[in-house]
DNA sequence: GTCTATAACCGGATAGAC
DNA sequence: GTCTATCCGGTTATAGAC
């Protein structure tokens, strides 16, 4: 039962192949949505045939994990300048995430599934899954880089923490995004506008004295449940479960 | 072209034959999942045709849509005596929270599957969406009550705002508990224990005079975006549109 | 209006030959 | 690595019975 090349070895050829597949999916996926896009349509548009495209992807599903990777390297290619020239943390945080809602317009529609498989526990390509966790922890950094270029200062308790915190902050954005129905998705920038300044005022005001032991019972709370959520039952060491998904979808 | 009576005219008879297939398959999802439930299995297990389940539930995800009133029905009666007894605000909260856990407990393997629908906008199920704004209601209801029945002294502004937040800070509680791999789900009680606690502390300073104008701050960006998120396109008035889902899935 | 039975369509996924 | 053939299950359609 020879799997699919995930990462394994790859020639060149078939790394060739891959990407064909993969383009054709992203291509169709943009213009027609998912449901939409059968893989018989990725497949031919491909050039290969089904059982090829399969070869290479798993499932349907499997294809999406592409986007996450070209839409990550899109945000920070996006997200470049506005790091390299503000300081201010609000600034920052402000633009990076008006990057991202700027790279994912195009995939508006389309990243609705997304957040729907992204939301199954099962789904490989949940990021909270150890196999997207590569999503994850670059998504994260991206926060903690920030955060670091800033020159708030952070108490050092929270400053571990929030780079974690943004990054759940900036699912919730994306989250209204996706539902957001406004014309240009004026709403969801508004709502950056909003939501980036009141964070900026939390986060001052976690320096104040007073708040000091609010500060460390929350903090207290993130350490004790960080551990990471998803630390879901392991895979059996050696080999794939004898069904994949075998339960839920 | 009859279309399923969802809350049209019903006969008795097929008002029980419509529990009938409700329970075979809210029976079957709890035991195999929702994946391995065929509809075919479904409809056997109810004792009526493939085509007679089909007649009653215009499609295998409308099912789940009576999973939600069911879970619903079952938190309330499981609030109540919580409800009945506590006048502390963060004691009425986390016994609520509580009791969803419970509730929810034996679904949870399916739960998951919930979410995955629930976060697509498109998804009839989406507790975001018109169809399921009833779910959403008493959801939001039950915490407007759980503040309501509290001695805790809430800003009016805040108060308006605050049986929402409460809600969606339960989906991020409910979140959690769908990727939550630990014995009994005990790192999810956990959670809600320690975080009920910070919600109340927070709730507490709301109050506090130095901190007015962040709280406006923050209640009027809740105002202002709070005008229903979803306010998706509405459908063509007078029938459905020619195919459903036709993009997304 | 409720229901059966059956056949068919469509598309995701797999098996096994080349 | 690639293909063709096939399976499987959600969904639809039809035709008719109570």
């Amino acid at each position: 039962m020879p799997l699919t090349p995930d990462e394994a070895a790859r020639t060149p050829r078939g790394e060739e192949t891959r990407a064909r597949i993969l383009a054709a999916a992203l291509g169709l996926f943009r213009a027609q949505g998912y449901d939409a896009t059968t893989m018989r349509a990725v497949a031919e548009a491909a050039g290969v045939s089904l059982g090829n495209a399969y070869y290479y992807f798993a499932s349907k599903e499997h294809l999406l994990h592409g986007f996450y990777a070209q839409s990550h390297a899109d945000h920070l290619e996006a997200a470049r300048p506005v790091l390299a020239r503000e300081r201010d943390f609000r600034a920052r945080l402000r633009g990076v995430l008006l990057a991202k809602l700027d790279t994912s317009e195009p995939y508006h529609r389309f990243a609705q599934l997304l957040f729907g498989a992204a939301a199954d526990p099962e789904s490989p390509l949940n990021p909270f899954h150890a196999m997207s966790a590569d999503v994850r922890r670059q998504a994260v950094a991206l926060m903690a880089d920030v955060l670091a270029g800033a020159k708030a200062k952070v108490p050092a308790d929270l400053a571990a923490r929030l780079p974690e915190l943004l990054w759940i902050y900036e699912m919730g954005i994306i989250l209204f995004w996706v539902h957001d129905a406004s014309p240009g998705r004026a709403r969801s920038r508004v709502l950056v506008d909003r939501t980036t300044e009141l964070v900026a005022r939390l986060v001052k005001l976690a320096s104040n004295p007073l708040l000091a032991p609010l500060r460390k019972a929350i903090v207290r709370t993130l350490d004790d449940v960080a551990r990471d959520p998803s630390a879901a039952a392991e895979p059996p060491p050696g080999g794939e479960p004898a069904g994949r998904r075998p339960v839920q979808g």
